[in-house]
DNA sequence: TTTTAAATAATAGTATTACTATCATTGGCA
DNA sequence: TGCCAATGATAGTAATACTATTATTTAAAA
């Protein structure tokens, strides 16, 4: 892809940052590492005590920023969501053919992390891995429904409301369109965490991160789905 | 189901407690209410220290049964997996055509919690809650290659392996039968959680805990993905 | 160029968490 | 009766997840 600036068109719910880090280095340095930062640690043993010390700032400075860590979490990973649906709309939009259209979206996301990256500060092919490994925690918490009300959530849903739609498109009478969106997501960051680390669960193989049998799987599930 | 003891068929792996819980009467109300205080406060509010408050005991004693409240997690969704599977087997039993024991498997889950619950001090109706909306904390974690290599996720590979049999005796040129079957759970409790709190990201709808429009969502997608 | 406001750094402090350690008590069985 | 295993009581520690205060730097406006 070019490298056209798509930080333009990453719109984040405001409510998921005290100050905008986009807006400055040092915001943007938090981004950065926090990213590396929980991908290597792990969200749990990740604190912004740590990220402070890493960027040398202070863990004060990182409470301006973001009011904790989960709702840092949750900024990087609608950060993810986001970036994919660019990619989906950038990548379909020459399409017409739908079915067409969702083996584009499949691929997309497959290997999201591979395309060029466009925004210096974050490298979303580990934004991916951590989106793969704790992504789940930043809505399995005991504030979801005030969080959902908040609209933390807008970018998941607007990703699967995409996908909905060409479902619907390839195949009106399939009754789950929505669930059929989640499921391809949700089933994809399983089975890349499953063959990488409990292979006993899935059926492929992931080495040096080729996950072109993950794509096949994908199109496999999708096209029996819909009957095609 | 008659009031058979099912605990002496369910068999949790020993690395997962140092003391085994089942066989004091401290250790049951262990199991009891730490099944109730992590569904009522997340698993993240939920300390030793309060369960020990709470069943009158001491931090260092429940500590005397289970090496971190991490550990617990992965005993208590070992016990729902190892749970679901004797109900699995149960209902099957009398069953040879594998389409139709494929409807009971499906069937048993998702009325897993309903079936009339034979170990007093567990409320599997509560504990599937707590699957559904912590369960995959247990095996997102940094330690997960360590924890795997000890054999403590054995009782959701089994279920896996004892679903993919089936799938494989309905369609042998089914390509992905452990997939299949492992994403038959992992989307059975992500579309109750979705339901529950996020509402657009499925199209079936739960209300009172009916989960009728769920059994037949996923036998919809059983099917097509089959072929039948 | 000075003034001034905003951002950040430095430092300190608090309640809670996730443990570990030690010693006392109790209740059953040998 | 005595002993031992299980549990309780108590204390302590390092780390976490914050909040508060004051000092310093920086960048932009007057």
């Amino acid at each position: 892809m070019n490298n056209m600036n798509v930080s333009s068109k990453i719109s984040l719910n405001e409510g998921l940052y005290l100050k905008d880090p986009q807006a400055s280095e040092l915001g943007r340095k938090i981004i950065n590492h926090s990213i590396l930062m929980i991908d290597e640690l792990g969200f749990e043993q990740f604190t912004f005590k740590k990220l402070a010390s890493e960027i040398k700032s202070t863990e004060a400075t990182i409470y301006r920023y973001f009011k904790n860590k989960h709702i840092l979490l949750i900024y990087l990973v609608s950060w993810y969501w986001e970036w994919v649906s660019f990619l989906i709309k950038k990548n379909t939009q020459n399409t017409s053919d739908a079915q067409e259209k969702l083996r584009i979206i499949i691929h997309s996301f497959v290997f999201a992390s591979k395309e060029n990256p466009s925004v210096a500060y974050v490298n979303e092919s580990i934004l991916h891995n951590l989106v793969i490994s704790e992504g789940m925690k930043a809505y399995h918490t005991k504030n979801i429904d005030k969080e959902n009300s908040q609209g933390f959530f807008k970018n998941y849903k607007d990703l699967a409301s995409l996908v909905s739609e060409v479902v619907t498109e390839i195949n009106p009478d399939f009754a789950y369109p929505y669930a059929f969106a989640t499921n391809l997501f949700e089933m994809s960051n399983n089975h890349i965490y499953f063959a990488k680390h409990l292979p006993k669960l899935t059926d492929i193989e992931i080495k040096n991160d080729e996950v072109g049998e993950l794509e096949v799987m994908l199109n496999y599930f999708a096209d029996r789905l819909l009957g095609l």
